[in-house]
DNA sequence: AACATTACCAACCGCTTTTTG
DNA sequence: TCAAAAAGCGGTTGGTAATGT
């Protein structure tokens, strides 16, 4: 019964990538596009595990990925972001399309937190962790005994957090890596284009045939710049209502997250989104500093709004 | 210069959800 | 319908560069 088992655990490769398995995988994907990773081990020769060569790809040889520096902007995004959806990295991510869920939690985890506990530290010994509190309550494992309610409760409140997130997304609209967010926007498998993909491997290779480029994947050579692929081919699924994007096969967060902010016909699961949002902007931390961090520097109207917007979406109590 | 500490990030691990035979 | 495996996600770890003593 079942599947056939992906692949063999003797004899699989750990560690840093090679750039030579990068060239193959990055080849791979081109001639076939991503997905079916089960296949790639076999496929390609690579003694990795196919979880090893998805995560390989959606974290670092995927076209479009920027790295190095956060903007401002972007750190705002993950701070509202963070608020309102809690450590739902994937869902995060997908709306900051030229970020990876692992490159945003890790910047949360190194940065961000920390900044945000100066800064309630800064205005007083109220609240705990502040987003990361935020996010210990609304991330993390939920009782299953919720489910339902939120369901129930969230199929109705769905509209208010749709469009408390789109008041925080429609802040820059001139801003280019987020004009889209608010309505982000599908690839359509098969029309993604992999050329830049060859892009990113080739400035890979760059860097690491340089002197003192440094060895293996630790520290890769597009760290120092933003690799600023404007192909937007975001691989993540959405909810597209296109129907187009579910080749991709992922109904997990990551994608109910973007259907949560469109489509209110995207399944329960929407719901359960939208819902541990709730959850995690009601553990929200006091927010007079971060609001006034957040609002400067043109971030504007709506901010708070959004904060506040999606508190009474539900008493913590309806919950328990 | 040598060592210790801190910060960062890629990759792994383990769990949950979804898919498939 | 069910069991097994894939896919996906979030948390954590380990290696390395940067910084401090």
């Amino acid at each position: 019964m079942g599947r056939p088992p992906c692949c063999d655990k003797v004899g699989v490769k750990k560690g840093p990538w090679t750039p030579e398995e990068d060239l193959m995988l990055v080849s791979y994907v081109q001639e076939h596009g991503p997905g079916n990773w089960r296949a790639v081990p076999t496929n390609t020769g690579l003694m990795r595990c196919s979880k090893s060569c998805r995560l390989r790809w959606t974290n670092y040889l995927r076209p479009g990925i920027k790295r190095g520096n956060f903007t401002d902007q972007e750190e705002k995004l993950i701070v509202h972001l963070q608020a309102l959806l809690g450590n739902r990295w994937a869902a995060i991510a997908s709306y900051l399309p030229e970020r990876t869920d692992n490159d945003i939690k890790n910047y949360w985890n190194t940065h961000l937190k920390k900044k945000l506990k100066k800064m309630q530290a800064g205005e007083g010994d109220r609240g705990e962790d502040g987003g990361a509190g935020a996010a210990a309550g609304g991330g993390g494992k939920r009782p299953s005994v919720l489910k339902g309610q939120w369901e129930r409760r969230l199929q109705t409140d769905i509209h208010t957090a749709r469009q408390a997130l789109r008041d925080a997304l429609s802040l820059e609209p001139s801003s280019a890596p987020l004009a889209n967010l608010a309505e982000p926007q599908p690839t359509p498998p098969g029309s993604t284009t992999y050329a830049s993909s060859a892009e990113n491997i080739a400035r890979l290779l760059e860097g690491w045939l340089r002197p003192g480029g440094g060895s293996g994947a630790g520290k890769g050579p597009e760290a120092s710049g933003s690799t600023s692929t404007t192909a937007t081919t975001q691989q993540r699924p959405q909810c597209s209502g296109e129907g187009a994007a579910s080749a991709s096969a992922s109904h997990s967060s990551g994608a109910a997250a973007n259907k949560a902010a469109q489509t209110p016909e995207c399944s329960t699961e929407t719901s359960k989104m939208a819902g541990s949002s709730a959850v995690a902007a009601l553990s929200a931390p006091a927010f007079s500093m971060l609001e006034s961090w957040l609002l400067d520097d043109g971030m504007g109207h709506g901010e708070v709004g959004l904060m506040t917007d999606v508190v009474p979406l539900g008493d913590p109590s309806e919950f328990f």
